[in-house]
DNA sequence: TCGCCTATGGGATCATGGTCCCATATCGCC
DNA sequence: GGCGATATGGGACCATGATCCCATAGGCGA
């Protein structure tokens, strides 16, 4: 949570606790920037306006970063054009202080327990890379023709190399990828291409 | 456009037809639902509060219906949860009326470009569909065995049937599906499994 | 009743892919 | 200099899929 006023801080906090929530508190963004870490699961409430860095820069920033974490704004004098400006930005919801307590505390679970389930589909997306980071240049360029649907024989021909070295590189790729058939490895490449 | 003033009506009007779009305007969302299609390109202005229905209202009946029109919201007593609401629900942009002439005229184009995108790839996928549907219950069936890597063997032994049988089934597929390797099957359905 | 679609299957043949064994050559690194 | 990773390839063999022509049987509508 970022907020600039002290007293918001520790109501919101407080709030949080009692509900069973870990929470960490932080006067500015740069504070923030300087010692999350953004990933695992939770999520950020951020205030709109603060001194030096506002809330919409800073989810820029974390953006830039790739944190995935859900922004919940909250704001005591929001326009309607911030609050659709944040929305369309990726802001998870923006609310109006004061918030009621009860609503807030269901917001912040929703947006939690959506930051657990894409963290899980994560996970295994970053399991598919690694597989394919071990892949060497010459297995991946093969693979990216068996995943077309191309015969042994043409990738031979588009490689310039002999069939039976297009065989060889196919089975690695299939080890690697840890696949028993091209449906599957197809399956694999589609959901690391959709991500 | 729906919108309750008749003044609104006719000044959009004339602005959006001076930037050589083709205009509909209605008074209330009960005659846009009457009439409208909602299939094709273009997008929706729509105004928040009105008599009998209101903007979000008409937005679900829309959303019920299928319609994938992009919708614009215009209004001139906006709160910051109405637009917060309007964009989580899947607005493409919520202004406060009185709006800037260039820049209302820039989201319309915007919307409109979304929506022909948009609109494309559901005709390829519109396309696949009508592909699937040809296919007798039996061959999806051993489409469904055949996108998971399943050897020929192992789905005759599931649907208790001869490997030859399967092989008729499946070289149907292929043809009803204009395909001619298992790795195009896979991506065609897993492009419908994710739309 | 006749014709069409669907599902089922046999038999033969060919192309393709997968998997063993083996080998050579290059490159970078300790 | 040797060692491992990578790329290349031969030969043999088997499993699998694709493609012909052929046949039977049930259902369903004109």
């Amino acid at each position: 949570m970022i907020d600039d006023d002290a007293d918001v801080r520790g109501g919101l906090t407080r709030l949080l606790r009692s509900a069973g929530w870990i929470v960490d508190a932080y006067a500015a963004a740069q504070d923030f920037l300087e010692k999350a870490t953004c990933d695992g699961v939770g999520c950020i409430l951020l205030d709109v306006s603060m001194p030096r860095m506002s809330g919409p820069e800073l989810h820029d920033q974390l953006r830039a970063r790739g944190s995935r974490l859900p922004v919940i704004y909250l704001t005591g004098h929001g326009t309607v054009s911030l609050g659709v400006n944040a929305m369309r930005h990726g802001a998870f919801d923006f609310i109006e202080k004061p918030a009621d307590a009860d609503a807030l505390l269901r917001v912040v679970n929703d947006a939690v327990t959506k930051r657990e389930q894409a963290s899980a589909q994560e996970s295994e997306l970053d399991e598919l890379r690694r597989r394919l980071a071990r892949l060497s240049p010459r297995e991946h360029e093969v693979m990216n023709h068996v995943i077309q649907g191309r015969l042994n024989k043409q990738i031979a021909a588009d490689l310039n190399i002999g069939v039976k070295t297009v065989k060889v590189h196919r089975g690695r790729v299939m080890a690697k990828m840890k696949v028993r058939s091209v449906a599957q490895l197809v399956h694999l490449c589609d959901a690391l291409g959709a991500a």
